[in-house]
DNA sequence: CTAGGTGCTAGACCAAGGTCTAGGTCAACG
DNA sequence: CGTTGACCTAGACCTTGGTCTAGCACCTAG
C-alpha cells in the first residue's frame, strides 16, 4: 500500500461525502481509475483517486449530474485521444457554471433589495412599504411592489 | 378583468414555468395571494402575481426549497407583523446564494485551468499533459495532475 | 477466543420537484 | 351545431441523488 492510500471512511472524511455515497459513485461509473482493493476485498483509494473525488464533489456542487461526470470519467479512463470530447464537456460546464453565477447575481440583488427594505422599515419600527403584504386591493391602483 | 390580468398560459410563457408547475406552486401555497377565478372557474393572474412568480422563479433557481418559498409567501399573505422573520428567512437565503457563488468560483478556476491546459494539448498536436488518464501507474511517482 | 470497529454486497427506501394522464367543462369559431 | 383549444381536478408516475438495512467477512486488541 502506498503511503498515499486510504480506506473508504478516511475518504469520506476528506472529500465530505458519506461511504455510502462513495460507494455509489463507484457503481455509476464516477471514478477515473478502478479502486484497487486489499486481500479482504476493502478498498484501497489513492492519493490521485482522493483528488479526483474533490473534484467530483466540486462538480456536483455546481449543478453537473452524475451522468456527465460518470462519462467524463470514462474518457479519462479510455486515455489518449478523446481530449476534445473532454474540452466540449467541460466548455459546457463552463457555461453552465457562467449562467448560475448570473441567476445567483441576480437574485442576490433582489434579496439585497428585499432585505435594505425591510431593515429601513424594522428600523422605522413598523412603518414604511417592505413587501406589499396584498396583491393591489383597489383595482385602478398601479404601481406596486412585489419584492 | 383588470388590464394586467393574464390566463395561467399566458403567465407559464412569461415566466418559462409549465401550467403543471404553476398549479403544483399554487398547491404548495407558494402564492402570496389567492389566485382569482372567473366564472368558468379558470385562474386569473394579476400582474402582482405574475412579479411574485418571477420572484419565486429566481428563488427555486438559487436552490430555495418550495417549501421555504410557501413559507415566506404565508408570511406575506398574513400581513404585516411578522417582518422580521421574512428579514430572517432572506438573510439565510443571502447566505446560501453567497456560499454557492463561492463554490461556483471555485469549479469555475478548476474548469477554466482544465480548459487552457486542454486547449495547449490540442493545439501542439497531442502532445502535453492535459488531465493525467491513469492514476499514478508506477508507485513512487508523485506529483500528477488530477483535473 | 471474542468483541468492536470497519468494510463488503444487494437491494429497499426516501424526498424533492416536476411531469403527465384521464375525464370533464367551457367558450368561441366556422 | 360541432369541434377545437384552453382550462379544470385528482392523482399517478418519473428522475435524481442519496440514504439505510440486512446479513456477512475481516482484523485487531484485550
Amino acid at each position: 500500500m502506498a503511503d498515499g492510500d486510504l480506506s473508504i471512511g478516511q475518504v469520506a472524511r476528506r472529500t465530505g461525502l458519506s461511504v455510502h455515497t462513495l460507494r455509489l459513485y463507484e457503481r455509476a461509473g464516477l471514478l477515473a481509475s478502478e479502486v484497487r482493493r486489499d486481500r479482504a476485498g476493502r478498498r484501497v483509494y489513492s492519493a490521485w483517486d482522493v483528488e479526483w473525488l474533490v473534484n467530483c464533489v466540486k462538480f456536483r456542487a455546481t449543478g453537473m449530474p452524475l451522468t456527465t461526470i460518470s462519462r467524463l470519467a470514462q474518457l479519462v479512463r479510455e486515455g489518449s485521444g478523446n481530449e476534445a470530447e473532454r474540452l466540449t464537456l467541460l466548455r459546457e460546464h463552463r457555461q453552465h457554471i457562467t449562467g448560475q453565477l448570473a441567476q445567483l447575481r441576480d437574485c442576490l440583488d433582489l434579496v439585497d433589495t428585499k432585505v435594505a427594505s425591510y431593515e429601513r422599515h424594522l428600523a422605522a419600527g413598523g412603518t414604511g412599504d417592505p413587501w406589499q403584504q396584498e396583491p393591489p386591493p383597489v383595482p385602478g391602483a398601479h404601481r406596486h411592489q412585489v419584492g
